[in-house]
DNA sequence: AGCACGCCGACT
DNA sequence: GTCGGCGTGCTC
């Protein structure tokens, strides 16, 4: 028997499938899915079993064996296995990268070398350095920790040991995975020899006796922890019952409940509004069938969405289906948490990036193990390792989060439908504001379009007020808050009203300037200006983390006119003191959001009313549904706009909309403020009408000229190399190379210079593939990579190439 | 990616 | 003459 593995090196040579025997004890339990360790060349990695098989294409003869099966069952499904390919094509990937991308990050081969002194040598025989160095350490080091963290004289010592062979590095290849455990015991006699036994104890042993007294009456495991707690004895009590052969210790494992401690109390359907019920039920409808369709689900803020992603889940759930839905991370709040975990109890695995690895891990196998049927969680929780699933759904679906940036670049979106297809259940994509893509293809007819025009209990959307920001300069007012702003503010605050502001930069101030010579402090390695912070008073790079103090006087023309720029919203809360003496902010972004539970905690705060403003970036615009807020501001809405992506203008647009529907989701009306430069571009005046089919005719227009999605998908190559001359070399030879075999319809535009044309000393360029329908493409785009491979591998060249790009820098 | 094999320069 | 530089090629 021979087994088929794609082994855990990523590299374009080793991309392929390749046999391995099946050791004798392995036969019957060996399936596809598995993880084995297996001896690659010289040393040994992980891998993935994909097939078994009877015979070999390669010499029988020459086959190694597995070394170690790992698995007792497959972590991943068979369904997940024929995703992979179809994934690692799409995305042009190594075959690697997407099953592990598929597993959770405590699955993933954890690869470590041990430094041992050598077994037939004794310490004491040893060069009298490296006798030291063991004696100080233990006598099995990590070689890659010491080599890291240790000092240069200890790298030297180390490289010597190993030359003379004192030492012997020895190569581990770990699972990662780490299940808690807890010290827990339980009586290993009846309660009869219990009884015995505490009458032969002196009244002297009181604690023993309250122990034995214990387990008489709870004759059951209890963990050591809480054994001492609820019978107030110590460990060394506990610890001589089970010398004494009364108790026995075992070890057991326990699941990590991120959630652990929280009630939740059980919730009922809500009652639909009409718009409600004539989206859910052609869902239901083709569920019910067993029929795969896609549903583009556009409903404004507050329409109540959720409800009706919850009726639908319930639904699958009856049908004895499993369920999937996607959140963006930064929407993945306690609150949209809570609303599921009350609905569907413990049938809830919850995966997002909060949680700690082993959490992860451990909700994931409550997937896998069927103890749960629905899985809620941000992008890569459309791996999730259901084998029925009945519902997949999309919240948010316009989000680039469902992006992932790096290798595999895949779409959550596209596996969501694939999967679908394959389940055939439906998919629904939901939002206020979907991706052109989606609504392009609902108006098509290839997604079905439901609409949710109302919001629930007939509450009306909030008043957008437009604010041009260049009267109030006008008016000689220079402050970051306009007139109107600041005097719906006072009112919010007279009436105890909350407000929610939003800025789209975190920190202090953006840029340094000299008014003098228009000199702004760049980057040395990277062609960005930098960025100041107040906290340590430097001025950093945001791509390559370069710091230095921030010159008194300008390098250029040495004038003494050098001011800062620009406003983030560390500036923004030290503005709102000023105004309001007495304003109480609570400011979230990614400084005050950083440690663990921190989000929730200021939420927290914010809910119960210790705040009058929630100030933020980004992370305010999603699932906030506070009854108070009446009022959203948000300060600089063109921000986004100038950003050169032709996405811009919809980022804008779909921001905007976000925001402004946190206000007055309740009784009482909400207000929007919304101050910019440009207050007649469409993507600012459509927010006022909340009027997203105006907005979405308008920018399809101008994709149409450009040539942009939704008529045209784009494929973007990006080049990049420390040597400049080289980077434009290789760019316009895989321009010649795709004009040469692409279709003639399709457009190639570049070589052109990046965005950002160098980052980290590294300069950059771009080839951009604009088609319609191209059959070779995935072809002609595997036979560039594999052009480059060698160059890549020896030199600085990198050359990566990402199919439907989100991030166009 | 690692790691070994292999073919040319500066050293005991 | 050898030690070691990193170019080349392979890993079932």
């Amino acid at each position: 028997m021979i087994a088929r593995v794609i082994v855990d090196v990523a590299t374009n040579q080793t991309d392929r499938l390749f046999d391995y025997l099946i050791p004798a004890p392995f036969i019957d339990t060996i399936l596809p899915g598995m993880r084995v360790v297996v001896p690659f060349g010289p040393r040994k990695v992980q891998g993935f079993v994909l097939e078994i098989g009877e015979t070999s294409e390669f010499d029988i003869k020459k086959l190694k064996p597995i070394e170690e099966l790992i698995d007792v069952e497959p972590p991943l499904t068979n369904e997940l296995l024929d995703l992979s390919f179809w994934v690692k094509d799409q995305t042009l990937s190594f075959h690697i990268g997407v099953l592990k991308v598929m597993l959770p990050a405590a699955m993933r081969a954890k690869y470590k070398k041990e430094v041992h002194p050598h077994p037939d040598i004794s310490i004491e025989d040893m060069s009298p350095h490296l006798k030291t160095f063991f004696k100080q350490h233990d006598s099995v080091l990590d070689w890659d920790e010491l080599i890291k963290k240790g000092t240069d004289l200890e790298r030297k010592l180390l490289m010597e040991g190993v030359k003379k062979q004192e030492l012997r590095i020895i190569p581990i290849v770990g699972t990662g995975e780490t299940k808690k455990k807890r010290n827990a015991v339980r009586p290993a006699f009846s309660k009869k020899e219990l009884e015995q036994f505490k009458s032969s104890l002196t009244s002297q042993a009181k604690k023993q006796i309250d122990l034995v007294d214990y387990f008489i009456s709870k004759p059951t495991e209890i963990s050591v922890v809480e054994l001492m707690e609820t019978t107030q004895t110590s460990r060394s009590t506990i610890n001589t019952l089970v010398q004494k052969g009364v108790l026995v210790q075992e070890e057991v494992e326990i699941r990590r409940d991120p959630y652990e401690g929280r009630k939740f109390e059980r919730t009922e359907a809500l009652p639909l509004t009409e718009e409600q019920r004539a989206a859910l039920n052609p869902i239901l409808n083709k569920m019910d069938k067993g029929e795969h369709e896609t549903f583009l689900l556009r409903g404004v803020t507050g329409s109540g969405k959720t409800e009706v992603y919850l009726q639908a889940i319930d639904r699958a759930l009856s049908l004895g289906k499993e369920a999937i839905m996607l959140v963006p991370e930064i929407s993945l709040t306690p609150q949209m948490v809570k609303r599921f975990k009350e609905r569907f109890g413990s049938e809830v695995a919850v995966l997002h990036s909060a949680l700690s690895k082993g959490e992860k891990y451990d909700e994931w196998r409550r997937i896998r193990d069927k103890k749960v049927r629905v899985a809620v969680g941000a992008r890569s929780a459309i791996f999730a390792p259901f084998e029925n699933i009945g519902m997949i759904i999309i919240d948010e679906e316009h989000e680039t989060s469902y992006k992932q940036e790096e290798a595999p670049r895949y779409h959550a979106r596209d596996v969501a439908i694939k999967r679908g297809g394959y389940y055939k259940c439906p998919v629904i994509l939901g939002s206020a504001t979907p991706s052109l893509e989606s609504f392009a293809r609902a108006q098509k007819g290839v997604y079905h379009l439901l609409t949710m025009e109302k919001r629930v209990n007939n509450v009306q959307l909030p008043v957008v007020n437009i604010i041009d920001m260049r009267e109030e300069l006008k008016k000689g007012n220079r402050s970051m808050f306009s007139e109107s702003l600041t005097e719906a503010m006072r009112s919010r605050l007279e009436k105890k009203e909350q407000m929610v502001l939003f800025l789209n930069r975190r920190g202090y101030s953006t840029f340094i300037l000299c008014r003098d010579c228009g000199y702004v402090a760049q980057c040395p390695h990277c062609d960005i200006s930098l960025t100041y912070h107040r906290t340590n008073q430097t001025l950093q790079c945001h791509y390559c983390n370069h710091i230095e103090t921030p010159p008194t006087f300008c390098p250029s023309c040495e004038g003494d006119s050098i001011r800062f720029f620009g406003s983030g919203t560390q500036k923004v809360e030290e503005e709102l003191q000023k105004v309001f003496p007495d304003i109480r902010v609570i400011r979230m972004d990614v400084d005050t959001t950083k440690r663990k539970g921190s989000h929730e905690k200021l939420l927290d705060r914010f809910g119960s009313g210790e705040g009058d403003v929630l100030l933020g970036t980004q992370m305010i615009a999603k699932g906030l549904d506070f009854p108070n807020i009446t009022l959203v501001g948000i300060l600089a809405a063109d921000s986004m706009l100038h950003i050169p992506d032709f996405r811009s203008s919809e980022r804008t647009f779909q921001l905007l909309t976000q925001v402004s529907g946190r206000a007055g989701r309740h009784e009482k009306a909400g207000e929007v403020i919304v101050q910019t430069y440009t207050p007649d571009h469409y993507s600012i005046v459509d927010v006022k009408q909340h009027d997203y089919v105006s907005f979405y005719q308008r920018e399809m227009q101008l994709r149409k000229q450009a040539a942009y999605p939704p008529y045209y998908f784009l494929t973007l190559i990006h080049v990049s190399d420390t040597d400049l001359t080289n980077a434009i070399r290789v760019t316009e030879k895989i321009c010649h190379y795709l004009r040469e075999n692409l279709s003639p319809t399709t457009l190639i535009f570049g070589p052109a210079a990046s965005s950002i044309p160098r980052i980290k000393d590294r300069y950059r360029y771009q080839c951009m593939i604009k088609y319609k329908v191209e059959p070779k493409m995935i072809k002609v785009l595997q036979e560039i990579i594999k052009t480059y491979q060698g160059e890549m591998a020896r030199t600085d060249l990198s050359v990566l190439i990402d199919t439907n790009p989100y991030m166009m820098m």
